[in-house]
DNA sequence: GTACTTTTGCTAACAACGTTAGGAAATATA
DNA sequence: TATATTTCCTAACGTTGTTAGCAAAAGTAC
């Protein structure tokens, strides 16, 4: 065969690859529709096949394993937070401003895309709805509640607020943890300890406000 | 029979009884090995059978089922975490200094105890490491990079101190979206509003020093 | 000690999963 | 028309969680 240009066999090969690129949309439109509707652990490679109305194989001629199909969309998460941040902070010159513009879009960019950031950072299995029964976890609450407690006892300040100062600290903790060990071995070095004492210090000037 | 105290048949059933928790126990021994060693991920029904030489629905006759025995594992590791939270705040009386060693307990606590806290919090599957290798990933840096760069050129700070701030913000949002998710349904509301305010302010205030 | 009941723990299966080998059928090339 | 290639399926392997059903052992009662 020739390749010369314009020939038949060009085209030929063009459709097929365009026949092939409809192949692999299909699959991620299909697999998109499994993670959007019952959560990613429930994609199946046989339901994508089932879904596309093509045998189980084929899938693999387009992706090299059911993670690859995974971190797809995981790419396109972070593409489409991009995006949101980029037209949070179009409208602002401050980056005062535009920081605040960050915060809030990608707090409502997780809870509107879901699946999404569930995928982004690896947030799945145990018992989702279970976490809140476990009675131990009251009992961490009331030990970090305590000290938050008293020192707004002693600036003089309302007790409305304590809970929200909780919540602050659990979440400030939780985010460094579970960050760091997405890009683990550089855990406790220096720049975290840092960040750590940062943050304390920080944490409790704003409380005795 | 005759549930007379002292009888025979009483020594039996407690035998029984006795029996039955030593499996339970060799069950969770068997289970804990696997999670430490290999990522709760790999614990498996089977694998726990083989190690404790029974069959497979023997298991079924002490657990419900597979969640059951990670939940176990869950409520065991904030047990652990409060145990170690008190110790930490033992030595001290002040409230501040408390909190100080409430944050690098728990900081400590979730390295140390690894597959605990992946337990904990529903971390896990999606590639752990791969996330590093997302190109988008760095896109996401860049964008958030950019105004905090900006603040602190405003107020004269160095820029060594940027990164450090990147990642406080990071930490602070993905931790509040990811405990909010975990109690889903209440997100979003007031309270969470309120925090992300105030996470704000502090932020941005702590920039300009 | 023998007959009956309960407990115990097994084999075997079901349904679903990711992944791959090997070959048949369709298509393109000479 | 014969040959080479691509496409795509059947069928299997080795996992997984979970359960039904039955055999053997242990305890109970006479």
């Amino acid at each position: 065969m020739l390749t010369t240009l314009g020939n038949i066999t060009m085209g030929i090969t063009e459709r097929r690859q365009r026949q092939k690129e409809e192949v692999r949309a299909s699959i991620l439109s299909a697999a998109w529709q499994l993670v959007s509707t019952e959560g990613w652990q429930a994609m199946s490679i046989r339901k994508i096949a089932d879904a596309i109305e093509y045998s189980v194989p084929v899938i693999y001629d387009h992706f090299e394993n059911k993670e690859a199909i995974l971190l797809e969309f995981t790419k396109q998460g972070f593409r489409l937070l991009n995006d949101t941040i980029k037209k949070a902070t179009a409208p602002y010159t401050e980056p005062e401003a535009q920081i605040e513009a960050i915060a809030y879009a990608y707090w409502n960019f997780a809870f509107d895309n879901n699946e999404y950031y569930q995928l982004m950072y690896g947030m799945g299995l145990p018992g989702c709805d279970t976490v809140a029964q476990i009675s131990e976890l009251k009992d961490f609450t009331g030990l970090v509640m305590d000290p938050i407690n008293r020192m707004m006892e002693k600036s003089g300040n309302k007790d409305a607020e304590a809970f929200l100062k909780l919540h602050t600290f659990w979440s400030m903790l939780h985010g460094m943890v579970s960050i760091n060990m997405m890009n683990k071995g550089n855990s406790r070095d220096e720049l975290n300890m840092m960040v750590l004492k940062d943050f304390i210090k920080g944490f409790i000037s704003g409380i005795k406000v």
